[in-house]
Formats: C-alpha cells, sequence, structure tokens
DNA sequence: ATGGTCGCGTTGCGA
C-alpha cells in the first residue's frame, strides 16, 4: 500500500491548530510528524487530531520548549522515545507501523549562533547530539531494514539547500562540520535523502525562512533543515515528494513548512 | 556590518 508522510516543525501545536487542521484537509497525509510543539502532553490539542480524522497519537511534550508528536490514521504496534545525550528533552519519538516499518521523529537541537562548540553550549549539545545519531545507526543498520527518519535537523547539507553557499559556510546550520556529521549520520545507516531522489542537487530547495526578513518570498533566503530519510530497501518505493512552500504564506504561519513523501510499503 | 521576528511565560531565553 502507498503511504503518505508530513513532517513539519509547527513552532507551538497550540497556537497553530487552525492551519494544521488546515493542512490535514488539503492533503491528507497519513501520518503527520511535528516538532516544536511547545507543549506539555496534557495540553496538546487531541481532540482537533481525533476530529480531523487522526486518532492514533504518539506525543513526548515538554513545558515551553522543543516537544514531539505523531498523529496518524494508521495506527501503531508500538511508541518509544530515547533521551539524546541525556537530557531529558522531548525531541524525539518512534513508532512502528503495522507492517513493521519504524518511522523516527526528530528535532535536532538548533544550537545557538556561534558555530563553536568550546565557547558555545548549544552547538556543542548540537554536535553531540549528531554523533550520538551516528552510532544509533552503526547499532541498528543490521537489525532495521525498513524504516523512515524525518524531522527538523536544523542542518542544511547540500551547497543548494541554502540561499548562498558561501555566505551560509560559518553560519550555524551549514558550517561544514555539521553537514560533515550530517553524512556520518546519513552513511551510517545508507540513508536515502527521499526528497533529494526527486530534485536534483543542483536545485535551490528550502523549508523554512526566517520570520526576520521583511519579505520572506521576495528575499527567498531560504534553508533546507526540515528532511525525509528511507532505508535502501525502502528506495524501490518512492513515489513522489512536496514541500509546501505556500504554507509559509498562510495566517499565522510557522518558519517551516510541511515537508510529505508518498511511499509504497 | 548590523539587526531584523517569533512563542512561551514572564519581561529572559531559545530559535
Amino acid at each position: 500500500m502507498a503511504i503518505t508522510i508530513a513532517t513539519w516543525n509547527i513552532n507551538s501545536v497550540r497556537l497553530r491548530i487552525g492551519i494544521v487542521e488546515q493542512f490535514l484537509a488539503g492533503h491528507a497525509p497519513d501520518i503527520l510528524c511535528l516538532q516544536e510543539i511547545k507543549t506539555i502532553e496534557d495540553a496538546f490539542p487531541r481532540n482537533a487530531l481525533i476530529e480531523a480524522g487522526y486518532p492514533h497519537l504518539a506525543i513526548a511534550g515538554q513545558k515551553g520548549y522543543h516537544g514531539v508528536a505523531i498523529a496518524s490514521k494508521i495506527p501503531f504496534k508500538t511508541v518509544e522515545k530515547d533521551d539524546w545525550c541525556a537530557m531529558g528533552d522531548a525531541r524525539h519519538l518512534r513508532v512502528r507501523l503495522e507492517n513493521d516499518v519504524l518511522l523516527d521523529n526528530f528535532y535536532i537541537p538548533a544550537g545557538g549562533d556561534e558555530p563553536d562548540p568550546a565557547v558555545n553550549p548549544k552547538f556543542d549539545h548540537k554536535l553531540k547530539f549528531l554523533r550520538e545519531m551516528v552510532q544509533w545507526g552503526e547499532a541498528r543498520r543490521a537489525q532495521t531494514k525498513r524504516a523512515v527518519v524525518v524531522g527538523d535537523f536544523n542542518v542544511a547539507p547540500l551547497e543548494h539547500d541554502v540561499w548562498s553557499h558561501k555566505k551560509l559556510l560559518d553560519v550555524v546550520s551549514h558550517t561544514p562540520i555539521e553537514t560533515d556529521l550530517l553524512a556520518e549520520v546519513q552513511a551510517a545507516h545508507d540513508w536515502v535523502d527521499a526528497v533529494r531522489h526527486f530534485v536534483p542537487a543542483t536545485e535551490k530547495l528550502y523549508s523554512w525562512w526566517s520570520y526576520r526578513a521583511a519579505d520572506w518570498a521576495a528575499a527567498d533566503k531560504g534553508r533546507r533543515l526540515d528532511h525525509i530519510w528511507v532505508t535502501p530497501d525502502l528506495k524501490d518505493g518512492l513515489v513522489s515528494t512536496e514541500i509546501l512552500r505556500a504554507a509559509r504564506g498562510w495566517d499565522k504561519p510557522s518558519d517551516h513548512v510541511p515537508v510529505l513523501l508518498t511511499l509504497e510499503v
């Protein structure tokens, strides 16, 4: 069967539940993975998602910061969450689907402003998180052949995943130390970048535009921070992808837009 | 070169 998985950094699910409903009504993914829900689990807008047709909910919440969730039309066999870097942050959820496909949803730390782990603890945390992901991939690759990983990775890995490769080489999200580490994460499980499977690496492609631009669309200084990867065994099942740029122009938008993948599993 | 805008939960912090 073909399923559609979407990932979206929503930047407060309570504030933006209206555009979540709009997105689900218009695009009807089978599974929606959210990051930065910015709420505890008890205050998560469960009823809105159930009424929208997504009764299967996995939520890892935290007061004020971070937080991830998975809302699904199809049931989960299991739900797990890992504690990355022993920080106690709500940055990860894993579900097993009925066909035994594993789906991991990540919110990787943004990393602050200064790209130097010696002076910036937030950047140090980001690099440690990525190194743990390398270990995770190496440990799991032998036993997990059918898996999808999505999320806000807060790294724009390729030259044309940012509006100016040269100008962003020393900007957190596109520094070589981060892009090299993300490449290690990808290699550790031979992950296939599902979106770039369909869009050539020579084409500019973004999923995030800063709130600080006076006119985000005119300036178009975006970055591709949100990703969907699949294991090689699922590569032949890739059907299509979409980055919903229009969502950046919706009422009271998130600074990220939904990224969608349809695949046969 | 600088500062620009968000959301949460209080007026600072993280993005």
